[in-house]
DNA sequence: GTTTGACCTGGGCAA
DNA sequence: ATTCCCAGGTCAAAG
């Protein structure tokens, strides 16, 4: 099947996207992605305007993928909302149709706990652990393909089992989480229509997930676009390019440590809320891919000068 | 309300 | 090569 995108009501850059390091489970392979979705493999590239993908053991229509990379997002006026500087401005241009993807909130919530403290490399390698250990096998173009497990999957395993997949102490977290989503004493989804404090309040209930976390659920998978999440990432980019919105002393205290207290946490997160406004995460979105880009280093480099 | 360490251990690269 | 370092933070205990 394919797609027919119009670059400018509705640009889109698969490449951008799937590269910007908010999915775990896409891998490219010549000239194609290959990707888990939910019980699918899904096999996609971008040519031009066209979007072409095929999906696997189950077919889908263009519905499907328009919503999992939320080419139902007004982008242009999204853009145009937070370009509020040069800063963004640049990075909106360097970047343009980097989309944010509507993850499902139980792959999410798991795969972001993992995700503390570890490199992407390694987050990777764990969430494929689980996938292989307790999901599905599925075999599409020759090469093995695993669904992320269910919460019942994860809530019967053992600790020790959870260990064998590189978790180290998240595995417990994990485990815990997951009995209780199992229990059905956590609504992931009924989130989605909650506003986002209280939907923040709750999941930061969950064993392993604090604010870092639970932003990242609610950005990346149950809607919440004016989500900030504050990693150290965003911590240098965000005192390096807009320190003059900080106390002098403030920038240099967090700046000058690895980690940051629940209190520096929401200073800088709120500030990118206020600051861009509702859709908030996606200049998130937009300014993380810069600390991973050479040229730009250099430019934060001096900005904390 | 804040601050401080401990925490598993896999990757990555020479800090 | 091998060792060393740090990693998309969270939690709990202490001041």
């Amino acid at each position: 099947m394919e797609i027919q995108l119009d670059q400018s009501t509705t640009p889109f850059d698969l490449e951008h996207t799937l590269r910007c390091g908010q999915l775990f489970q896409w891998e490219k392979r010549g000239d194609w992605w290959y990707g888990v979705v939910g019980e699918m493999v899904v096999k996609i590239r971008q040519i031009n305007d066209r979007l072409v993908f095929q999906t696997f053991p189950e077919e889908v229509d263009a519905d499907f993928i328009k919503n999992y990379f939320r080419l139902d997002d007004n982008l242009p006026l999204i853009l145009s909302k937070i370009d509020k500087d040069g800063h963004v401005r640049r990075a909106i241009q360097r970047f343009r149709g980097l989309r944010i993807s509507r993850q499902e909130p139980w792959e999410c919530l798991i795969s972001y706990i993992c995700a503390t403290y570890k490199n992407i490399p390694a987050i990777k390698n764990m969430i494929l652990n689980l996938s292989k250990r307790f999901g599905e096998k599925i075999n599409f173009n020759s090469h093995y393909f695993y669904t992320f497990p269910k919460p019942s999957d994860l809530a019967h395993a053992g600790l020790e089992e959870i260990k064998e997949c590189k978790l180290g102490f998240r595995a417990e977290r994990v485990l815990e989480a997951s009995k209780i989503v199992d229990r059905g004493e956590f609504n992931l989804e009924g989130l989605r229509k909650t506003d986002y404090e209280k939907a923040k309040r709750e999941l930061l209930s969950l064993p392993g997930v604090g604010q870092k976390v639970a932003d990242c659920v609610l950005l990346f998978s149950l809607d919440k676009l004016e989500a900030f999440p504050v990693d150290i990432w965003m911590k240098r980019i965000i005192l390096g390019f807009y320190q003059n919105y900080f106390g002098a002393s403030f920038v240099e205290r967090v700046l000058g440590k690895s980690s940051i207290t629940p209190g520096e946490y929401e200073t800088i997160s709120s500030f990118g809320r206020r600051y861009f406004g509702e859709y908030a995460g996606y200049a998130q979105e937009y300014l993380f891919p810069l600390s991973r880009s050479q040229g730009k280093l250099v430019a934060l480099d001096s900005c904390n000068r």
